[in-house]
DNA sequence: AATCCGTGGCG
DNA sequence: TCGCCAAGGAT
């Protein structure tokens, strides 16, 4: 099948069965594309939907985001995930608003500049909001071509992720481009699943190599397994009246720039926990609770939580910025990991 | 180039 | 219960 016709299939497939009413396909703006395809990254559309509606009731302009404290754009992506998308949204929306005069760049390599926007999210949103031609390769448009292409070899590989580059680069068309790009991911999300695809409904089924073989399931070749390491930390829980000591995460590495609880290696003692927050009085009691599992991106951490309810709120070390008394019932005012605020959340109360 | 970075849904 | 992976980017 000729480009041409590939094209020609995916616009009559947005015609007919193109999603057209998601919220930022609403009064298509920069600020409501960039926002919603930043949101999108390695997450599914229904998982974004509520927190797209939340953040732009909390920010609904590009100067009200730049202008914000980063806790308060943290705590509005407290649950979706990858928090440097959040420290990077902010970035750039400083970099936009204060240094480019809230101009965005008009063209892809600039845009490709800013924090958080790479190579496909610069050419979604170029091409969502203006029209002009851009090229996307993400997860929806790969597996799509992998399929049509029947190409082997894991799409994270830099060869197969260069190849698949080309071949995107290749079938987008110069005219109708914002429809083309948003019809291959609908395809992709909708018809071309990884599991179960409805080839039935595919408009260019009959260009498709695996299709034509009846291999659809072996395309993406899938990642090459490696086993996530299992870790143990114990997580403190002081808590002083209704107010619990939260410790504000280095900006680097996992949880990066939320508020968590202060931890501790598995070996600590009961004794050594207090002094490791530097307490100047033994906490009133050491409880510990259930132990949990909780897995991220690339290793397995199995927390275990000690509750230390202390009779005085003790001063030193937790003088720093980085540490907070922060009351119970206002938890969600900061960013804050999913875990943790269950974790809090199921506790039962102070007596 | 390979690794790091979350979470939820699915089979 | 558990492995897989989904609208990727930064280092």
């Amino acid at each position: 099948m000729q480009a041409k016709e590939f094209q020609r299939r995916i616009l009559q497939y947005y015609q007919q069965y193109g999603r057209k009413h998601l919220p930022w396909q609403q009064n298509k703006t920069h600020y409501r594309v960039w926002v919603s395809e930043v949101m999108l990254q390695q997450t599914q559309v229904t998982t974004v939907i509520p927190y797209y509606l939340s953040f732009m009731e909390r920010f609904p302009d590009l100067a009200a985001l730049a202008t914000a404290n980063q806790d308060d754009v943290l705590a509005q992506w407290t649950g979706l995930g990858y928090y440097s998308r959040a420290r990077n949204l902010h970035k750039c929306a400083q970099q936009v608003h204060f240094e480019l005069n809230g101009k965005w760049p008009s063209n892809v390599e600039a845009l490709e500049q800013l924090p958080g926007i790479g190579r496909s999210t610069a050419g979604a949103i170029h091409s969502l909001v203006t029209g002009q031609p851009a090229t996307i390769l993400d997860g929806n448009v790969k597996r799509v071509l992998c399929r049509f292409y029947a190409i082997e070899g894991w799409p994270g590989k830099p060869k197969v992720h260069k190849a698949l580059w080309e071949l995107a680069d290749k079938l987008t068309p110069a005219q109708q481009v914002d429809h083309y790009n948003q019809a291959m991911m609908d395809l992709g999300a909708t018809l071309c699943t990884r599991s179960k695809p409805q080839c039935d409904a595919c408009p260019v089924q009959s260009g498709c190599a695996a299709f034509a073989a009846g291999t659809q399931k072996n395309y993406p070749t899938s990642k090459p397994k490696t086993n996530k390491p299992e870790r143990s930390a114990i997580f403190i829980v002081a808590q002083y009246k209704q107010q619990i000591l939260l410790e504000k995460r280095p900006e680097q590495g996992i949880w990066g720039g939320l508020w968590s609880l202060p931890q501790a290696e598995m070996d600590t003692s009961d004794d050594a926990l207090a002094s490791c927050l530097g307490m100047p009085l033994p906490p009133v009691t050491i409880q510990s609770l259930p132990a949990f599992r909780h897995t991220f991106s690339h290793f397995h951490l199995h927390i275990h939580p000690r509750k230390l309810v202390l009779s005085k709120k003790p001063r030193g070390v937790m003088d720093s910025d980085r540490w907070q008394w922060q009351d119970r019932s206002q938890l969600d005012a900061l960013g804050m990991p999913g875990p943790i605020i269950q974790l809090l959340k199921n506790m039962e109360p102070a007596t």
